[in-house]
DNA sequence: ACTCCACAGGAATAACCGGGCG
DNA sequence: CGCCCGGTTATTCCTGTGGAGT
Protein backbone atom coordinates (compact mmCIF):
# COMPACT_ATOMS: atom_id res chain seq x y z
CA UNK A 1 0.00 0.00 0.00
CA UNK A 2 2.62 2.23 1.12
CA UNK A 3 4.84 0.88 -1.67
CA UNK A 4 2.37 1.95 -4.05
CA UNK A 5 2.28 5.31 -3.32
CA UNK A 6 5.48 5.53 -3.27
CA UNK A 7 6.06 4.13 -6.58
CA UNK A 8 3.68 6.52 -8.11
CA UNK A 9 6.00 9.09 -6.56
CA UNK A 10 8.79 8.06 -8.15
CA UNK A 11 7.09 6.46 -11.42
CA UNK A 12 5.41 10.32 -12.16
CA UNK A 13 8.92 12.01 -11.34
CA UNK A 14 10.26 10.37 -13.88
CA UNK A 15 7.74 10.19 -16.48
CA UNK A 16 6.91 13.74 -15.99
CA UNK A 17 9.08 15.53 -17.73
CA UNK A 18 7.17 17.64 -19.42
CA UNK A 19 7.71 21.10 -17.78
CA UNK A 20 11.70 21.13 -16.83
CA UNK A 21 14.12 21.15 -19.33
CA UNK A 22 17.07 22.32 -17.30
CA UNK A 23 16.86 23.23 -13.82
CA UNK A 24 20.26 24.77 -13.56
CA UNK A 25 18.78 27.86 -15.67
CA UNK A 26 17.26 28.92 -12.69
CA UNK A 27 19.29 29.39 -10.21
CA UNK A 28 20.86 31.78 -8.72
CA UNK A 29 24.40 31.55 -9.87
CA UNK A 30 23.47 30.64 -13.51
CA UNK A 31 25.23 33.47 -15.65
CA UNK A 32 23.58 33.73 -18.86
CA UNK A 33 25.68 34.28 -22.32
CA UNK A 34 24.03 37.68 -23.05
CA UNK A 35 22.24 39.65 -20.28
CA UNK A 36 19.45 41.69 -21.36
CA UNK A 37 19.25 45.03 -21.11
CA UNK A 38 23.02 46.04 -19.88
CA UNK A 39 24.80 46.51 -22.56
CA UNK A 40 25.04 49.78 -21.75
CA UNK A 41 26.85 48.83 -18.27
CA UNK A 42 28.85 45.85 -20.19
CA UNK A 43 30.58 48.22 -22.18
CA UNK A 44 30.79 49.96 -19.79
CA UNK A 45 32.92 47.50 -17.99
CA UNK A 46 34.62 46.09 -21.08
CA UNK A 47 35.99 49.24 -21.92
CA UNK A 48 37.00 50.03 -18.52
CA UNK A 49 39.04 47.27 -18.37
CA UNK A 50 40.07 46.84 -22.36
CA UNK A 51 43.11 49.22 -21.18
CA UNK A 52 44.62 45.84 -19.86
CA UNK A 53 44.76 44.58 -23.82
CA UNK A 54 47.17 47.66 -24.03
CA UNK A 55 49.05 47.20 -21.16
CA UNK A 56 47.79 49.43 -19.06
CA UNK A 57 46.27 49.20 -15.47
CA UNK A 58 42.24 49.58 -15.33
CA UNK A 59 40.80 52.32 -12.89
CA UNK A 60 39.10 50.78 -9.97
CA UNK A 61 35.16 50.21 -10.17
CA UNK A 62 32.77 50.48 -7.74
CA UNK A 63 29.32 49.23 -8.95
CA UNK A 64 26.44 49.93 -7.57
CA UNK A 65 22.88 48.63 -7.27
CA UNK A 66 20.04 46.84 -5.76
CA UNK A 67 19.97 43.39 -5.37
CA UNK A 68 18.91 41.67 -8.73
CA UNK A 69 19.79 43.66 -11.08
CA UNK A 70 22.24 41.83 -12.79
CA UNK A 71 25.74 43.83 -11.15
CA UNK A 72 27.10 40.06 -10.90
CA UNK A 73 26.01 38.53 -13.65
CA UNK A 74 27.22 41.46 -16.10
CA UNK A 75 30.48 41.78 -14.45
CA UNK A 76 31.26 37.75 -14.24
CA UNK A 77 30.43 38.09 -17.92
CA UNK A 78 32.42 40.79 -18.87
CA UNK A 79 36.05 39.24 -17.28
CA UNK A 80 34.80 35.55 -18.48
CA UNK A 81 35.34 37.62 -22.00
CA UNK A 82 38.10 39.35 -21.51
CA UNK A 83 39.54 36.32 -19.98
CA UNK A 84 39.56 34.04 -23.42
CA UNK A 85 40.90 37.69 -24.62
CA UNK A 86 43.72 37.20 -22.68
CA UNK A 87 44.43 33.75 -23.05
CA UNK A 88 44.87 34.23 -26.83
CA UNK A 89 47.38 37.27 -26.39
CA UNK A 90 49.00 35.89 -23.51
CA UNK A 91 48.82 38.25 -21.10
CA UNK A 92 48.84 36.76 -17.52
CA UNK A 93 45.66 38.01 -16.14
CA UNK A 94 44.19 36.72 -12.97
CA UNK A 95 40.64 37.93 -11.54
CA UNK A 96 39.80 36.10 -8.26
CA UNK A 97 36.01 36.62 -7.52
CA UNK A 98 35.71 36.87 -3.43
CA UNK A 99 32.27 37.38 -2.53
CA UNK A 100 32.80 39.55 0.80
CA UNK A 101 29.66 37.82 2.88
CA UNK A 102 30.64 34.09 2.66
CA UNK A 103 34.26 35.53 3.47
CA UNK A 104 33.48 37.87 6.35
CA UNK A 105 36.63 38.42 8.20
CA UNK A 106 39.62 40.29 6.21
CA UNK A 107 41.44 37.40 6.85
CA UNK A 108 39.68 35.30 5.10
CA UNK A 109 39.27 37.66 2.27
CA UNK A 110 43.10 37.30 1.93
CA UNK A 111 43.30 33.50 2.60
CA UNK A 112 40.77 33.29 -0.42
CA UNK A 113 42.68 35.35 -2.80
CA UNK A 114 45.53 33.51 -2.10
CA UNK A 115 43.96 29.82 -3.18
CA UNK A 116 42.43 31.28 -6.00
CA UNK A 117 45.80 32.65 -6.98
CA UNK A 118 47.15 28.96 -6.28
CA UNK A 119 50.14 30.37 -3.73
CA UNK A 120 49.20 27.02 -1.63
CA UNK A 121 51.54 25.39 -4.16
CA UNK A 122 54.40 27.13 -3.58
CA UNK A 123 57.30 26.70 -1.22
CA UNK A 124 55.83 26.45 2.57
CA UNK A 125 57.45 29.76 3.78
CA UNK A 126 55.38 31.58 1.03
CA UNK A 127 52.03 30.38 2.02
CA UNK A 128 49.52 32.04 3.24
CA UNK A 129 48.14 29.56 6.03
CA UNK A 130 44.36 28.71 6.65
CA UNK A 131 44.90 31.06 9.87
CA UNK A 132 48.23 32.01 11.62
CA UNK A 133 49.69 34.85 9.83
CA UNK A 134 48.88 38.65 10.53
CA UNK A 135 47.73 40.28 8.08
CA UNK A 136 50.15 42.28 6.65
CA UNK A 137 52.42 39.26 6.36
CA UNK A 138 49.50 37.89 4.34
CA UNK A 139 49.28 40.79 2.09
CA UNK A 140 53.09 40.99 2.07
CA UNK A 141 52.93 36.90 1.01
CA UNK A 142 50.51 38.00 -2.15
CA UNK A 143 52.15 40.94 -2.89
CA UNK A 144 55.24 38.97 -3.40
CA UNK A 145 54.06 36.15 -5.03
CA UNK A 146 52.55 38.65 -7.71
CA UNK A 147 55.91 40.06 -8.09
CA UNK A 148 57.23 36.97 -8.51
CA UNK A 149 55.05 35.95 -11.44
CA UNK A 150 54.10 38.97 -12.53
CA UNK A 151 50.60 38.34 -12.88
CA UNK A 152 48.43 41.56 -13.31
CA UNK A 153 44.83 40.98 -11.22
CA UNK A 154 41.70 42.49 -11.24
CA UNK A 155 40.32 41.54 -8.09
CA UNK A 156 36.30 41.34 -7.77
CA UNK A 157 34.73 41.69 -4.19
CA UNK A 158 31.00 41.21 -4.11
CA UNK A 159 29.08 42.64 -1.70
CA UNK A 160 31.71 44.71 -0.79
CA UNK A 161 29.52 46.64 1.54
CA UNK A 162 29.67 43.52 4.19
CA UNK A 163 33.23 43.63 4.78
CA UNK A 164 33.22 47.92 5.01
CA UNK A 165 30.58 47.43 8.15
CA UNK A 166 33.08 45.35 9.81
CA UNK A 167 36.12 46.95 10.28
CA UNK A 168 37.34 45.81 6.87
CA UNK A 169 38.86 49.00 5.56
CA UNK A 170 42.10 48.66 6.17
CA UNK A 171 42.34 45.76 3.60
CA UNK A 172 40.86 47.60 0.53
CA UNK A 173 43.44 50.48 1.44
CA UNK A 174 46.24 47.73 1.10
CA UNK A 175 45.15 46.49 -2.21
CA UNK A 176 44.71 49.70 -2.97
CA UNK A 177 47.81 51.12 -2.43
CA UNK A 178 49.10 48.26 -2.98
CA UNK A 179 50.36 49.56 -6.93
CA UNK A 180 52.87 51.59 -5.32
CA UNK A 181 54.70 48.66 -4.26
CA UNK A 182 55.00 46.17 -7.75
CA UNK A 183 56.53 47.16 -10.95
CA UNK A 184 54.80 49.00 -13.61
CA UNK A 185 54.09 46.17 -15.68
CA UNK A 186 51.73 43.96 -12.62
CA UNK A 187 48.90 45.99 -11.41
CA UNK A 188 46.16 45.17 -8.93
CA UNK A 189 42.64 46.70 -10.01
CA UNK A 190 39.72 46.63 -7.90
CA UNK A 191 36.15 45.81 -8.87
CA UNK A 192 33.73 46.50 -5.92
CA UNK A 193 30.13 45.38 -6.14
CA UNK A 194 27.90 46.63 -3.35
CA UNK A 195 24.18 46.77 -3.15
CA UNK A 196 23.67 49.81 -0.84
CA UNK A 197 24.13 52.97 -2.61
CA UNK A 198 25.14 54.68 0.83
CA UNK A 199 27.75 52.67 1.18
CA UNK A 200 30.56 54.68 -0.13
CA UNK A 201 29.74 57.19 2.71
CA UNK A 202 30.86 54.83 5.46
CA UNK A 203 34.28 54.24 3.78
CA UNK A 204 37.39 55.98 4.42
CA UNK A 205 38.11 58.55 2.70
CA UNK A 206 41.65 57.57 2.07
CA UNK A 207 40.13 54.43 0.42
CA UNK A 208 37.02 55.90 -1.10
CA UNK A 209 39.06 57.62 -3.47
CA UNK A 210 41.04 55.49 -5.12
CA UNK A 211 38.21 52.90 -4.72
CA UNK A 212 36.01 54.83 -6.37
CA UNK A 213 38.00 56.55 -9.71
CA UNK A 214 35.19 54.96 -11.66
CA UNK A 215 31.62 53.92 -10.82
CA UNK A 216 28.53 52.44 -12.48
CA UNK A 217 25.00 52.20 -11.00
CA UNK A 218 22.68 49.69 -12.11
CA UNK A 219 18.98 50.64 -12.02
CA UNK A 220 16.16 48.14 -11.17
CA UNK A 221 14.63 46.45 -14.65
CA UNK A 222 11.23 47.79 -15.38
CA UNK A 223 8.17 45.35 -15.83
CA UNK A 224 8.84 45.34 -19.74
CA UNK A 225 12.29 44.38 -19.29
CA UNK A 226 11.81 41.58 -16.50
CA UNK A 227 9.39 40.01 -19.00
CA UNK A 228 11.85 39.73 -22.01
CA UNK A 229 14.30 38.43 -19.48
CA UNK A 230 11.79 35.82 -18.25
CA UNK A 231 10.99 34.65 -21.96
CA UNK A 232 14.25 34.42 -22.61
CA UNK A 233 15.04 32.21 -19.56
CA UNK A 234 12.29 30.17 -20.31
CA UNK A 235 13.04 29.06 -23.54
CA UNK A 236 16.10 27.34 -21.96
CA UNK A 237 14.54 25.92 -18.61
CA UNK A 238 11.57 24.82 -20.41
CA UNK A 239 9.88 22.62 -22.43
CA UNK A 240 7.75 24.23 -25.11
CA UNK A 241 4.49 25.21 -24.63
CA UNK A 242 4.71 24.64 -20.42
CA UNK A 243 4.36 28.30 -20.07
CA UNK A 244 1.77 30.53 -21.62
CA UNK A 245 2.78 33.84 -21.78
CA UNK A 246 0.17 34.79 -19.10
CA UNK A 247 1.66 33.27 -16.41
CA UNK A 248 5.37 35.31 -17.68
CA UNK A 249 3.30 38.22 -17.41
CA UNK A 250 2.00 37.63 -14.02
CA UNK A 251 5.34 36.96 -12.91
CA UNK A 252 7.20 40.07 -14.39
CA UNK A 253 4.26 42.00 -12.82
CA UNK A 254 4.76 40.95 -9.45
CA UNK A 255 8.82 41.08 -9.40
CA UNK A 256 8.28 44.58 -10.82
CA UNK A 257 5.62 45.31 -8.53
CA UNK A 258 8.10 45.69 -5.59
CA UNK A 259 11.67 45.82 -6.34
CA UNK A 260 12.68 45.07 -10.20
CA UNK A 261 14.31 42.46 -8.91
CA UNK A 262 15.23 39.85 -11.88
CA UNK A 263 16.29 37.09 -8.91
CA UNK A 264 13.12 37.05 -7.57
CA UNK A 265 10.96 37.09 -10.52
CA UNK A 266 13.23 33.78 -11.64
CA UNK A 267 13.04 32.34 -8.18
CA UNK A 268 9.40 32.38 -8.63
CA UNK A 269 9.15 30.50 -12.06
CA UNK A 270 11.55 28.31 -10.50
CA UNK A 271 9.22 27.23 -6.97
CA UNK A 272 6.58 27.51 -9.54
CA UNK A 273 7.56 25.12 -11.81
CA UNK A 274 8.69 22.69 -8.87
CA UNK A 275 4.56 23.04 -7.47
CA UNK A 276 3.31 21.97 -11.28
CA UNK A 277 5.49 19.00 -11.78
CA UNK A 278 4.32 17.54 -8.33
CA UNK A 279 0.92 18.48 -9.23
CA UNK A 280 1.69 16.60 -12.28
CA UNK A 281 0.01 18.90 -14.87
CA UNK A 282 2.33 19.81 -18.27
CA UNK A 283 1.22 23.50 -18.25
CA UNK A 284 2.65 26.42 -15.23
CA UNK A 285 -0.76 28.23 -14.61
CA UNK A 286 -1.07 31.72 -12.94
CA UNK A 287 -2.18 29.57 -9.73
CA UNK A 288 1.29 27.42 -9.69
CA UNK A 289 2.80 31.50 -9.38
CA UNK A 290 0.60 32.64 -7.09
CA UNK A 291 0.83 29.62 -5.06
CA UNK A 292 4.80 29.89 -5.42
CA UNK A 293 4.79 33.40 -4.09
CA UNK A 294 2.61 32.74 -1.20
CA UNK A 295 5.12 29.66 -0.47
CA UNK A 296 8.26 32.16 -0.92
CA UNK A 297 6.27 34.98 1.49
CA UNK A 298 5.32 32.87 4.02
CA UNK A 299 8.97 31.19 4.26
CA UNK A 300 10.44 34.21 4.62
CA UNK A 301 7.94 35.78 6.83
CA UNK A 302 8.45 31.82 9.11
CA UNK A 303 12.18 32.65 8.69
CA UNK A 304 12.05 36.48 10.01
CA UNK A 305 9.71 35.68 12.82
CA UNK A 306 11.35 32.86 14.18
CA UNK A 307 14.49 34.55 14.04
CA UNK A 308 13.06 37.71 16.31
CA UNK A 309 13.58 38.72 19.80
CA UNK A 310 10.27 37.11 22.31
CA UNK A 311 8.75 41.19 22.50
CA UNK A 312 9.00 41.51 19.35
CA UNK A 313 6.39 38.02 19.04
CA UNK A 314 4.50 39.18 21.92
CA UNK A 315 3.80 42.61 20.04
CA UNK A 316 3.09 40.37 16.87
CA UNK A 317 0.46 38.89 19.09
CA UNK A 318 -0.36 42.12 21.00
CA UNK A 319 -1.60 42.93 16.91
CA UNK A 320 -3.42 40.18 16.18
CA UNK A 321 -5.31 39.88 19.44
CA UNK A 322 -6.20 43.82 19.45
CA UNK A 323 -9.38 45.02 18.15
CA UNK A 324 -8.91 48.21 15.89
CA UNK A 325 -5.34 48.07 16.08
CA UNK A 326 -4.10 51.45 18.14
CA UNK A 327 -1.06 52.26 19.69
CA UNK A 328 -2.42 52.20 22.59
CA UNK A 329 -4.65 49.43 22.98
CA UNK A 330 -1.82 47.42 21.87
CA UNK A 331 0.09 48.60 24.13
CA UNK A 332 -2.16 47.31 26.74
CA UNK A 333 -2.51 43.90 25.57
CA UNK A 334 0.74 43.63 25.15
CA UNK A 335 1.78 44.47 28.65
CA UNK A 336 -1.25 41.67 29.66
CA UNK A 337 0.81 39.63 27.89
CA UNK A 338 4.06 40.17 29.28
CA UNK A 339 2.40 39.86 32.90
CA UNK A 340 1.13 35.86 32.20
CA UNK A 341 4.60 35.71 30.60
CA UNK A 342 6.17 37.17 33.88
CA UNK A 343 8.08 39.78 31.51
CA UNK A 344 8.98 43.41 32.45
CA UNK A 345 7.31 45.00 29.49
CA UNK A 346 9.01 47.35 27.31
CA UNK A 347 8.23 50.91 27.00
CA UNK A 348 5.45 52.26 24.70
CA UNK A 349 8.12 54.21 22.72
CA UNK A 350 10.24 51.17 22.12
CA UNK A 351 7.10 49.71 20.93
CA UNK A 352 6.15 51.70 18.92
CA UNK A 353 9.72 51.38 17.57
CA UNK A 354 9.14 47.96 16.70
CA UNK A 355 6.26 48.34 15.18
CA UNK A 356 8.04 50.37 13.00
CA UNK A 357 10.52 47.70 11.97
CA UNK A 358 8.04 45.33 11.63
CA UNK A 359 6.25 47.77 8.87
CA UNK A 360 9.79 48.17 7.03
CA UNK A 361 9.71 44.21 7.48
CA UNK A 362 6.43 44.23 5.52
CA UNK A 363 4.99 42.06 8.39
CA UNK A 364 2.29 44.67 9.28
CA UNK A 365 0.85 48.00 7.55
CA UNK A 366 0.59 51.18 10.04
CA UNK A 367 -1.29 54.56 8.76
CA UNK A 368 -1.50 57.10 11.13
CA UNK A 369 -4.88 58.53 11.32
CA UNK A 370 -6.46 61.20 13.66
CA UNK A 371 -9.24 61.27 15.52
CA UNK A 372 -9.43 64.56 16.31
CA UNK A 373 -11.25 65.17 19.99
CA UNK A 374 -9.63 61.34 20.55
CA UNK A 375 -6.58 61.80 19.32
CA UNK A 376 -3.43 60.97 16.76
CA UNK A 377 -2.43 57.02 16.38
CA UNK A 378 -2.05 54.39 13.75
CA UNK A 379 -3.84 51.71 12.81
CA UNK A 380 -2.01 48.70 12.91
CA UNK A 381 -2.84 45.72 10.91
CA UNK A 382 -1.21 42.62 10.58
CA UNK A 383 -0.10 41.70 6.66
CA UNK A 384 0.32 38.40 6.46
CA UNK A 385 -1.69 35.26 7.13
CA UNK A 386 -1.79 34.58 11.00
CA UNK A 387 -1.24 30.73 9.90
CA UNK A 388 2.66 31.23 9.72
CA UNK A 389 2.05 33.21 12.93
CA UNK A 390 0.28 29.98 14.83
CA UNK A 391 3.41 27.99 13.17
CA UNK A 392 5.95 30.10 14.99
CA UNK A 393 4.14 30.15 18.04
CA UNK A 394 3.26 26.62 18.12
CA UNK A 395 6.81 26.85 17.92
CA UNK A 396 8.29 28.85 20.52
CA UNK A 397 8.91 26.78 23.76
CA UNK A 398 7.63 30.10 25.89
CA UNK A 399 5.01 31.28 23.88
CA UNK A 400 2.98 27.87 22.72
CA UNK A 401 0.26 28.34 25.41
CA UNK A 402 -0.93 31.80 23.62
CA UNK A 403 -1.84 29.58 20.64
CA UNK A 404 -4.91 29.55 21.93
CA UNK A 405 -5.42 33.03 22.12
CA UNK A 406 -4.83 33.90 18.71
CA UNK A 407 -7.20 31.46 17.40
CA UNK A 408 -10.50 33.44 17.13
C1' DA B 1 -11.19 79.96 16.90
C1' DC B 2 -9.50 77.44 20.30
C1' DT B 3 -8.58 73.30 23.01
C1' DC B 4 -6.79 69.24 23.92
C1' DC B 5 -6.63 64.12 23.01
C1' DA B 6 -3.42 60.33 22.20
C1' DC B 7 -0.31 59.45 20.42
C1' DA B 8 4.09 60.08 16.61
C1' DG B 9 8.57 60.20 16.40
C1' DG B 10 13.25 62.98 17.17
C1' DA B 11 17.29 63.59 20.41
C1' DA B 12 20.04 62.47 24.07
C1' DT B 13 21.50 59.11 26.95
C1' DA B 14 22.04 54.76 29.37
C1' DA B 15 22.39 49.65 29.44
C1' DC B 16 23.85 45.73 27.21
C1' DC B 17 26.44 42.59 24.25
C1' DG B 18 29.84 40.30 21.46
C1' DG B 19 34.41 40.51 19.58
C1' DG B 20 39.30 41.90 19.53
C1' DC B 21 43.49 42.79 22.09
C1' DG B 22 47.17 43.09 25.41
C1' DC C 1 41.44 37.33 32.29
C1' DG C 2 39.88 42.11 32.31
C1' DC C 3 39.42 45.98 29.39
C1' DC C 4 37.89 48.60 25.70
C1' DC C 5 35.27 49.60 21.64
C1' DG C 6 31.59 49.87 18.35
C1' DG C 7 27.03 48.57 17.59
C1' DT C 8 22.49 47.57 19.07
C1' DT C 9 18.66 47.90 22.24
C1' DA C 10 16.00 50.38 25.42
C1' DT C 11 14.69 54.40 28.32
C1' DT C 12 13.72 59.15 29.22
C1' DC C 13 12.29 63.31 27.88
C1' DC C 14 10.63 65.87 24.63
C1' DT C 15 8.15 68.68 20.94
C1' DG C 16 4.72 68.35 17.30
C1' DT C 17 0.16 67.59 15.26
C1' DG C 18 -4.90 67.06 12.68
C1' DG C 19 -9.16 67.62 13.65
C1' DA C 20 -13.68 66.49 16.76
C1' DG C 21 -15.66 68.82 20.17
C1' DT C 22 -16.89 72.95 22.29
Amino acid sequence: MDDDILNTIFDSAIKNKNIIKNRRVLTIDYVPDKLLFRTKESTAIAQSLSVILKNGRPSNLLIFGKPGTGKTAVVKNVIEHLHNKTNQLDINLRFPFINAKNSNTPYKILYEIAEFLGINKEEKKMQVFFTGLSMSEATDRILDFIKRKSIKIVLVIDEIDSIVNRKGDDILYNFTRANERISSDQFISLIGISNSLTFKDKLDPRVKSSLSEEELVFNPYTVEQLKQILIDRCKLAFYENAIPMGVINLCAAIAGRETGDARKAIDLLRVAAEIAERSMTKKITEDHIRSAQQKIDSDTNFEILTNSTLHTKIVILSIIKSKNGSTGEIYGIYQYFCSRLEQEPLTQRRMTQIVGELDQLGLITTNIINQGRYGRTQRIKLHIHISSVKEVVKNDPLLSSFIKDISN
